[in-house]
DNA sequence: GAGAATACATACTAGCCGGTATGTAACCTC
DNA sequence: GAGGTTACATACCGGCTAGTATGTATTCTC
């Protein structure tokens, strides 16, 4: 009996599987074994396609998180108010953050807390995706700032460098706190903090 | 000849080179062996201390990092005008990143995303430090608030949140960067952020 | 100063983990 | 359909790690 062989659809179920043992565990304590079991998967496949397990760790982040992060944002890219846009992410984000999530964490700051000061493979590639959501945000702030929807004073790159910065934060201090109800504050305070974005007088 | 033995220097010592090795590797991946060789004490000597390495982890939070971060923020608790204390913490913290901070991250933060989630011990004792210093801070806002330095409709304990996560989200962005320059642009949102707390029309 | 408790030191073990060597069956090319 | 390449499968290894068993010297108690 023959047995069908698809490869791409193998690679991709280990670096799904990879990326919620991750998620887990963290890229140091994740076992190949505990992916493997998860996967069906022979110790050769996975050595057959990939190198060893940084290269297994490098594509998860190419290959899912980059993407699992840009989709989230892609929305204020385009914005014309882009004040109004990030208060839908935000809500958004809130809506669909279950109890695991706030138990395990967001998957893009706990790889960077873990493996940017150690591991420089992962801190370029880590990277990119923080400063390319970084100056999606600020590009959008700047364009807000043409069309009259931002407030001309403020400084763009400073605020996206907030903006990002407290939302990875605040999730992580409802994980520290094993509590939702503190991201729900902390997000709040962003709120507040892009309202004070918008340029005064802006009513009649 | 005789051999001095001073057990409380040799405990002292070994949780203040594990706060070393775990702000380093993380306590997972924390080397008991690199502690001792780093210490020059036997492992007898530390299994007399402590009954395992999760219990030498839970003393490193209760008797280092838990008065580290204590420090940092007592000057608000006390502070007449909160603001203007929280801004002088900020710039003193930000005086003392050096780049190995930048490198490894905030040792507070660094556990809470690795152990938060999956140990209890660590969830409780993590938690405690991190309400604790919200708490500190969403209490010196109503004080601020009772003696006019804060304006009167901002939620303390929303702002507190806040406060708290934008502070360890920006130093971990800064870690995935590996930019000093991030955690700049971060901060000074903050403070833009805690000038928007002040009363208005405080001047003449 | 005897006896007990404390504070170590040394040597060892069991388990897990990433990685490899080798074999084999499916698939592709011509 | 032969030959080569791809995509697996199986079995094994060496290294590291937390933890333990046991021994011994110091210190405390009375």
């Amino acid at each position: 009996m023959s047995v069908k062989r698809q490869p791409d659809l193998t690679r991709q179920r280990l670096i799904e599987s990879a990326f919620e043992e991750i998620h887990r565990n963290g890229f140091r304590s994740a076992s190949l074994e505990s992916i493997l079991k998860d996967t069906n998967v022979t110790k050769g496949a996975l050595y057959h396609h990939f190198r060893n397990k940084t290269e297994l760790g490098y594509a998860v982040v190419e290959e899912v998180l980059k993407p699992w992060v840009e989709q989230r944002w892609k929305s204020v890219v385009t914005a014309e108010d882009p004040i109004d846009a990030a208060l839908q992410v935000l809500r958004d984000r809130m809506e669909e953050t279950t109890d695991e999530m706030i138990t395990l964490g967001c998957p893009l700051n706990n790889l960077c807390q873990e493996m940017a000061g150690i591991d420089e493979g992962f801190q370029k590639r880590l990277n990119q995706i923080v400063s390319e959501w970084r100056n999606a945000i600020a590009d959008a702030m700047r364009r807000g700032q043409a069309n009259g929807s931002v407030r001309a004073d403020a400084d763009a790159d400073g605020c996206a460098a907030f903006v990002v910065g407290s939302i990875e934060g605040c999730m992580g201090m409802a994980k520290a706190s094993q509590d939702h109800e503190i991201l729900y504050k902390g997000m709040s305070g962003l709120a507040l903090f892009l309202e004070s974005l918008r340029p005064p007088h802006s009513t009649h």
